[in-house]
DNA sequence: CACCGTTCGTCAATCGATTGCCATCGCCGA
DNA sequence: TCGGCGATGGCAATCGATTGACGAACGGTG
């Protein structure tokens, strides 16, 4: 490969030290507290003065140091955002909604992955405490205990879950489920299956749930089916379960399982929806991709990063205990849904 | 929705401040600068002590503070990573893999996106410097002149990107691009067209530039067709003009697009691969689901995740000036490829 | 017994910014 | 002329950790 100029690039060390406002104090001839209420307290001094140093620090290309500033303030301006797997297409919008929010705000993210571990969730948590002002944890893995207890460390919000005295942003998957529930008995359905996640994903919880208390409600009977993982292999894996099952449609814990589900029964010649009909959950990125196109429940998912982030800052401030309400999701209808065989 | 117990939760003010050294030093009578000494310079002190000290680290629960440490130090722990636009699915696996490298030396990542757009990049690139120890810039659109600024201020490596003086870790397409000309050849293609990227991306110019030689080499025909935007909408935007420019093949700048565009045919009834073939780029989540699947050329982009975070890191302790050898990608056969019309 | 070299631990300065408290100044009204 | 007040800006302590310089204690040696 080509080789790197060495002599021009900046090693290290060469690196000209940035500017501090020890440096804007001298130019201008103050002291070093009136820079920096200049900075950030506008209107406590006399406005030329001000000016003067505002000037001196743009002409400086003065940038604050948000270390220095760290430490007598306790703030250090960053969030932490804490997801299962960054590799779920299902985080892409709240990602970037929450990004977005934040750096509205002037806050930085920081962002990790569990990997769906809950071990690792938590060694994780607790590194970036540290260096945050507040932790927002979507889709934890972790025990209502563990995620109270890094409560008390420092703010924090849970997404996708419900926690006894933690603020919480949540969806209602109600009008979803019940929506896609209308549409499978409309179309003859009677005995469904419930293709379920990770056992502690507190959401997966309230899918089978409310999938449950529907179907009851409406006579049709409802089995729950184990996968191995919220993944497209998941899915996969549960094909066999699915067809010994003997039901007309599967719902998926999501749109991930739903994927894998959909392909097995492709590569196995089982007609979709023809034979099974099959809905997903959250409407990732892809789902409208397949033939047929996977019909779905869709998640609020930008609201959800935005509203959680809005939550963490205000509980930053020392703000509302109050939740807000859950926000609705929506059945998309595609391709996946046909009558009962 | 359900009133959070703002009783028992922790309000900002309630939370106990976290164990420092000095509350370790007066704990075990040695003065902080040898409590310091224990936890980070292993072998300086006397073993006992050493053994004292960082059993009352471990039982106050000690965590360093990274912002008070980042102060004389000047190392704050974490790397920043910059992508053009988070929700584009080629970003998972490098995201993932430099998340993963990251925290294996204990690093913390901070990532931003720039939503494609130059300023915004630029803006967040000087936003983050502040506060990282160096700066992975990921598909820029910057101009050279302006990496090279930042790099000025602080380290920084370019990935898929290549710029005078600035240490880069990128792919090398030509393996994978000849391959996939090579099977548009045999398959009796003889008038193709190239469905651009951006034109600030270094990689679009990589793309065409490679296959553009070698079509010209093997005496096929190539045009290059503009898109709007690197995204499916942009994909499916173009279809008239690919239609237009009467060819029987088109290589995508990526397999955004080319997913835009095989949509967008199946909905005009173009037949692909029958009447066009398609061949993506880059093998993104979700390549593998329309049908037919998208034949597509794989980036090796875990490889330049975790390179690209390594290189930086050995930059930051003033390291080796060499770039790696380009990581080579490779042609995956499925689907979108069938016999010239 | 005096001397010397290690070993171990403390002192104190430092990183950059914030902020409570105080000093100064000018101006006003009594 | 004096007291007082608001506006303005400086002083110095502080946040938590690091680190070079220094000193005390100790064991070994001639």
């Amino acid at each position: 490969m080509e080789q790197s100029d060495a002599a021009t690039r900046p090693r290290n060390g060469e690196r000209k030290a940035p500017p501090t406002i020890y440096d804007i104090a001298r130019l201008t001839g103050v002291s070093p507290s009136t820079v920096s209420r200049a900075l950030n307290k506008p209107g406590r001094l006399n406005a030329q003065t001000e000016r003067r140093i505002r000037d001196a620090a743009a002409e400086l290309g003065y940038r604050i140091n948000p270390m220095a500033r760290a430490l007598p303030t306790g703030k250090t301006g960053t969030l932490g955002l804490l997801v299962s797997d960054i590799t779920n297409p299902v985080y892409f919008d709240l990602v970037r909604a929450a990004e977005r929010v934040a750096s509205e705000t002037g806050m930085t993210i920081v962002f990790a992955d569990s990997q769906e571990s809950p071990e690792l969730e938590r060694a994780t948590a607790e590194r970036l405490q540290t260096s945050v002002d507040g932790l927002l944890l979507v889709g934890s893995r972790l025990e209502d205990h563990q995620i109270q207890e890094l409560s008390s460390v420092k703010p924090l919000v849970v997404v996708n879950r419900l926690v006894e005295g933690i603020p919480a942003v949540i969806p209602d998957v109600r009008p979803g489920i019940t929506t896609a529930l209308e549409r499978l008995r409309e179309a003859g359905h009677r005995r469904i299956a419930y293709l379920a996640g990770p056992e502690a994903s507190w959401m997966n919880g309230q899918r089978w749930q409310h999938a449950f208390e529907i179907a009851v409600q409406w006579d049709m009977s409802i089995v729950e089916i184990k996968s191995n993982a919220p993944t497209r292999e998941g899915g996969a894996e549960a094909f066999g379960r699915v067809k010994a099952a003997d039901v007309s449609a599967v719902l998926a814990y999501n749109d991930l399982v739903a994927l894998g589900l959909l392909r097995e029964c492709r590569d196995h010649g089982l007609d979709v929806p023809g034979r099974l009909s099959i809905v997903g959950f959250d409407d990732i990125f892809g789902a409208d991709l397949p033939t047929p196109a996977l019909t779905t429940i869709r998640m609020p998912l930008a609201a959800l990063g935005e509203l959680g982030i809005r939550r963490l800052l205000t509980e930053i401030d020392g703000g509302s205990s109050q939740n807000d309400a859950a926000l609705p999701t929506a059945f998309v209808d595609r391709e996946s849904i046909g009558p009962a065989a």
